[in-house]
RNA sequence: GGAGCAUUAGCUCAGCUGGUAGAGCAACUGACUCUUAAUCAGUGGGUCGUCGGUUCAAAUCCGCCAUGCUCCA
């Protein structure tokens, strides 16, 4: 067998029971079971009904049929207790031997924690008051032959809460809410997006120029076409097609793939919300991005003080929106600052803040360096950050009152970036000249540097209406409503490096080939 | 890319200045008819992440590597 697969002792141990159990013409693995309630629903129903009754003391409902995997297990001879789990929760179940018959109470003998089952029988309240199934039935279900983690501490470690998410789940309760409220937080982004008339469309996710962000792509080869294609970094370039083809208000929810590090708010594939609204703006998307994040937020914060990381944080609109020239010209002291004054300036500003630069930073780039650097992570609040250098945004438009500055903002929550938005750039010979000038900087090195896109310059020359875009991250959103500290507890399965089962030989094959 | 920390039974963790491994839970055997981290008595379970070094002797000290977490770039 496969080393990796080979059973332990207590798993032999199981193995065996479950082939008894074969011979005895038991399934342990069972069939359909049409259960009647779930954990939550029995306990409502028992709850609604004894109110209702004459006699509350030991009033019991009519049977019912709930199914779960056996959390704990309280053996007292003649009877027992077993806490089985289901997806709304858990529930008792009280078996006694003179209620079940002999034969099914020896059953139970052989039914451990991490077994599924099926309960039959009516609820009741137990001595100390815990609404429980008695069982007058159980079927096995499903047996286990991997123990499940210690019933207390549940499963801690991250490693293997990453990589075998299904046995994190299983075990830890506020794991299963995180993901339930990822759902539901998506739900109701597309709730408030559909009632504003947007159209969800689905664009390429293999891209064959990896457009629309500066980040590196992953690579993948087609066959039959014999091409190298991309994985999107974003979907914006084709959204923007949509435009100049005539849908007004479009958005798509999907993965991005960035071929850059991981860290406590990076996944290689991440979730991002992309929108575009014809006739809009700038300061259209500052409205929306308050409206569908109030719109989720207030699902688990009535009041919008978000709590995260155990700071609170103000959601109530409007939101704080702030120049980014304003801001560093604040922290610098220097209100000589611009996008386009000379480089010392701006160098020195840096250099009085410890702001590390690079030699051949523009004074533009400098300024962005030290709002990073200086400013960035000390915006709780949700606040807009508007008015970004030319030079770094290729997609956006020019403002009107300083040709070197362009109608972008970011959105900051918690120190950290949660959404990014433009006035479309729509000049189809602007944009050409500006996808030109990044491949200059590409040239000069910088392989973040938009690729050219002739396609979309093309789409561009039959007309794009003016729009406002914008770009939501997700996962990050998921993380300041759901109080996660990493990306990872976010996402259900995040990127891990492979597993290398007998490490030594298996590496020492590998690194060969890899290079 | 750099730094710090971690890796011991299925799970959660102890293990001091080096003397070849412990607990709780889980499992197994038995007792117990209202327990809930049930209780009580007993049993089995380990290549101490990998490879190497120092040493009479390494889970422990040193080095490489692997994986993970955190911080920095």
């Amino acid at each position: 067998m496969i080393d990796e697969l080979k059973l332990n002792s207590t798993q032999e141990q199981r193995l065996q029971v479950i082939e008894d159990l074969r011979k005895e013409g038991i399934d342990p693995y069972g069939q359909r079971y049409d259960r009647t309630h779930s954990s939550e629903q029995a306990k409502a129903e028992f709850e609604k009904a004894e109110a209702q009754a004459a006699e509350k003391e030991h009033f019991t409902t009519a049977p019912m049929k709930l199914a779960g995997r056996i959390a704990a297990k309280r053996d007292q001879g003649k009877t027992a207790f077993v806490h089985i789990t289901d997806q709304a929760g858990k529930i008792q179940v009280y078996i006694r031997k003179d209620v079940i018959g002999e034969e099914a109470f020896a059953l139970l003998k052989r039914l451990y924690a991490g077994d599924i089952i099926g309960v039959e029988g009516p609820a009741f309240r137990t001595k100390t008051g815990e609404i429980s199934i008695r069982a007058e039935k159980i079927v096995i279900l499903s047996k286990s032959i991997n123990p499940p983690p210690e019933k207390f501490h549940g499963l801690t470690d991250v490693e293997m809460r990453y990589r075998q998410r299904y046995v994190d789940l299983m075990s830890n309760p506020e794991v299963r809410e995180t993901f339930l409220k990822r759902s539901q937080i998506m739900q109701s982004i597309r709730e408030y997006m559909g009632s504003q008339g947007y159209l969800e469309v689905e664009t390429p996710m293999m891209h064959t120029v990896a457009g629309g962000a500066a980040a590196r792509p992953f690579i993948t080869h087609h066959n039959a076409l014999d091409m190298e294609l991309y994985l999107r970094i974003a979907p914006e370039l084709y959204l923007k097609r949509l435009l100049v083809g005539g849908f007004e208000r479009v958005y798509e929810i999907n993965r991005n793939f960035r071929n850059e590090g991981i860290s406590i708010k990076h996944n290689p594939e991440f979730t991002m919300m992309e929108v575009y609204q014809a006739y809009g703006d700038m300061e259209t998307m500052m409205d929306l991005s308050e409206e569908v994040i109030c719109h989720a937020a207030k699902k688990f914060f009535p009041d919008l003080k978000v709590v995260h990381q155990e700071k609170e944080l103000n959601f109530t609109r409007p939101w704080r929106r702030v120049s980014m020239l304003d801001l560093v010209r604040e922290v610098t002291g220097c209100n000589e600052l611009t996008y386009s004054c000379s480089r010392e300036l701006a160098a020195e500003q840096a250099k009085k803040l410890h702001v590390p630069i690079e030699k051949n930073d523009s004074a533009a780039k400098i300024i962005v360096k030290i709002f990073e650097e200086k400013i960035e992570a000390t915006l709780m609040d949700p606040t807009f950050v508007f008015g970004y250098p030319k030079e770094t945004s290729p997609l956006a438009k020019g403002s009107k009152d300083d040709p070197a500055k362009v109608d972008r903002f970011e959105l900051f929550i918690y120190g950290r970036e949660i959404g990014n938005a433009f006035s479309e750039l729509n000049d189809s010979e602007d944009q050409l000249a500006r996808f030109e000038n990044q491949i200059s900087q590409r040239e000069a090195g910088d392989d973040e540097a938009h690729q050219m896109d002739t396609d979309y310059v093309n789409a561009l020359r039959y007309g794009m209406p003016p729009a406002g875009g914008l770009g939501l991250g997700i996962d990050r959103i998921v993380m300041l409503l759901t109080d996660s500290a990493s990306i990872r507890d976010v996402i259900l399965f995040p990127t891990m490096r492979k597993r290398v089962a007998g490490a030594a030989e298996e590496t020492a094959g590998e690194t060969e080939e890899q290079k």
